[in-house]
RNA sequence: GGCGCGAUAGCAAAGCGGUUAUGCACCGGAUUGCAAAUCCGUGAAGGGCGGUUCGACUCCGCCUCGCGCCUCCA
């Protein structure tokens, strides 16, 4: 039974999604002007956990990530360069699937533009203005008034009155009431005709949180699952979302939301406005991709992640121990054609569900494709499951990895080596062919691979005669490179440290 | 100021009212020509003060400290 903390219930709750068997999943994804940082890396990576682990378990998953292509952030950026908003955002779209792709992360089965929902966010609006819950300030935008929905803080744990008496919220514009917020923003001579649509209030472009309501409900319907993103979209982002998609309804928006914590840089929130961020390809220029996913998934989603090359460096040690385990043995055959990726995806579907449905009968004629592939009634796979299910504990799960990969080491059984490679893939790790990893480094100059293996020739020759001297040489030769070697019974290895 | 989250061994990070988390580092041993890797073993913890309990790292209260949201932010 899979738990979710739920931030609007502020506890554990078991998940039970509105459709049996089917999730229907949101998560806010980028606003693309500038390429993605670690702290970007982190939802993308928690989310595709989490949407792995859902498929696993055997719902039919449909996970939306939208874009933010209109915004005044990009707006501005698009005219210091001096190029389209269009242009702009394509270019950084790509640099997000990029990175988004190096991390491991599985494309979402939607990913839409804001530019490309005007027409709904349009209907929406005047759906609020029908019920009385929008109204035209007077300097021609369109906002929403707080005050008339009731529930306004519920997600955030803020009242109205809390919120007034904070002094960081402006009083200013044409708004009735300080913490109204805009749903359509009237255009303005200065911007281009690239940033205006028309609409029945003029002019103008959408404001950010209207988007989200919006493709929503138009990809997943008024009522849906899982509602997720970064902690610091709780307030307001998502709580305008309730009130926009609650305010034009009329239903439930969302039953489950997710946030998960910042990654930090010395115990201080990684942001743009501060300045201390690190963005994902540069960190990429020194770590191996999957060390930053590694590293991302072994906290627990919700816990801050401290960012340092310390850890980065922990965490690639760690890493190196998992693929270790693997290295000699032969594990199942990969699924390389599509159909056989089919097979795989279904059957780790009908499997799992079948275990979570406990003891009923779908196991038998579900288990098939998958059965051979991953036994869930395995003990290190139920305690896998279990910490999954257990609001998504991944520190405890990848803690299972360890368990397993001392066993591998313990009794080099292809068994315990299958298992752990494809509970390690249930998180997105541990697919790649470990000479591959253990070899692959950043590759910072150094011996290339013939030279490396002309010196482990040498110094076997060396050591046939005797002359350790030499074959200690050749060994703290490769070593100052970056490179140690492994000598076991089934000959010499290398890796890069 | 309002609201919220957190404090675990040298570092990182989980579960759990009583029984080894896990990874890295450290120490001892096995293995090795020597290493590395691996295995076995030891040591090392729960911010402070109270309370509940036969028993608390785990529950409750207070305090201290840290972080976050209240403005764009993943």
């Amino acid at each position: 039974m899979l738990k979710i903390y739920n931030t609007l219930s502020r506890d554990k709750r078991e998940f039970i999604p509105i459709t049996p068997d089917a999730v229907r999943m949101y998560v806010c994804g980028m606003t693309v002007y500038d390429y993605c940082h670690l702290g970007h890396a982190r939802v993308l990576v928690v989310f595709d956990m989490a949407y792995r682990w859902l498929k696993a378990s055997g719902f039919d998953v449909t996970y939306v990530r939208n874009i933010t292509d209109i915004d005044d952030k990009i707006i501005r950026r698009a005219a210091e360069n001096k190029e389209s908003i269009h242009a702009l955002t394509q270019r950084f779209i790509a640099a997000m699937h990029e990175d988004a792709d190096a991390l491991g992360v599985q494309r979402p089965d939607h990913e839409p533009c804001a530019t490309q929902y005007v027409p709904q966010m349009l209907e929406m609006i005047e759906k609020l203005e029908e019920n009385g819950l929008a109204y035209r300030a007077a300097d021609g935008d369109v906002n929403y008034a707080v005050r008339k929905f009731p529930g306004y803080g519920n997600l955030s744990g803020k009242s109205l009155e809390d919120l007034r008496a904070g002094e960081r919220v402006d009083v200013t514009d044409g708004k009735n009431d300080p913490l109204d917020f805009v749903l359509w923003k009237h255009a303005r001579d200065s911007e281009s005709d690239e940033v205006k649509w028309d609409s029945p209030w003029g002019k103008g472009r959408p404001g950010w949180h209207i988007e989200c309501s919006a493709m929503g409900s138009e990809i997943l319907g008024k009522h849906f699952d899982i509602h997720g993103g970064g902690a610091d979209l709780q307030f307001p982002h998502h709580e305008n979302e309730i009130a926009q998609s609650e305010g034009a309804h009329k239903c439930r928006f969302v039953n489950y939301w997710m946030h998960n914590g910042f990654v930090r840089v010395d115990e201080e929130k990684m942001s743009k406005s501060l300045g201390n961020f690190f963005t994902i390809r540069e960190v990429l220029k020194k770590y191996d991709a999957e060390v930053v996913r590694f590293f991302i998934l072994r906290a627990h989603y919700r816990s801050p992640l401290n960012y340092s090359d310390m850890h980065l460096d922990d965490a690639k040690g760690a890493l190196t121990r998992l693929y270790t385990a693997l290295k000699f043995l032969p594990v199942r055959p990969e699924p390389s054609t599509t159909l056989r990726t089919k097979g795989l995806v279904e059957g780790e579907r009908g499997d799992a569900s079948a275990h979570a449905t406990s003891t009923n009968s779908r196991q038998a004629s579900t288990g098939s494709a998958r059965t051979d592939l991953m036994d869930w009634n395995e003990p290190h796979a139920r305690r896998f499951k279990a910490a999954m299910d257990d609001d998504f504990n991944t520190p405890e799960a990848v803690a299972v990895l360890f368990d397993l990969a001392n066993e591998v080491n313990r009794t080099q059984s292809a068994e315990a080596a299958s298992q752990l490679k494809a509970l390690a893939g249930v998180l997105g790790l541990l697919q790649r062919d470990p000479q591959a990893f253990l070899q692959g480094g950043a590759g910072e100059g150094g011996f290339d691979d013939t030279v490396i293996s002309a010196q482990i020739e040498a110094r076997i020759t060396a050591k046939k005669s005797k002359n350790f001297a030499e074959a200690d040489r050749i060994r703290k030769e490769l070593l100052e490179t970056g490179i140690v070697l492994e000598d076991s019974a089934m000959g010499t290895t290398w890796r890069r440290v």
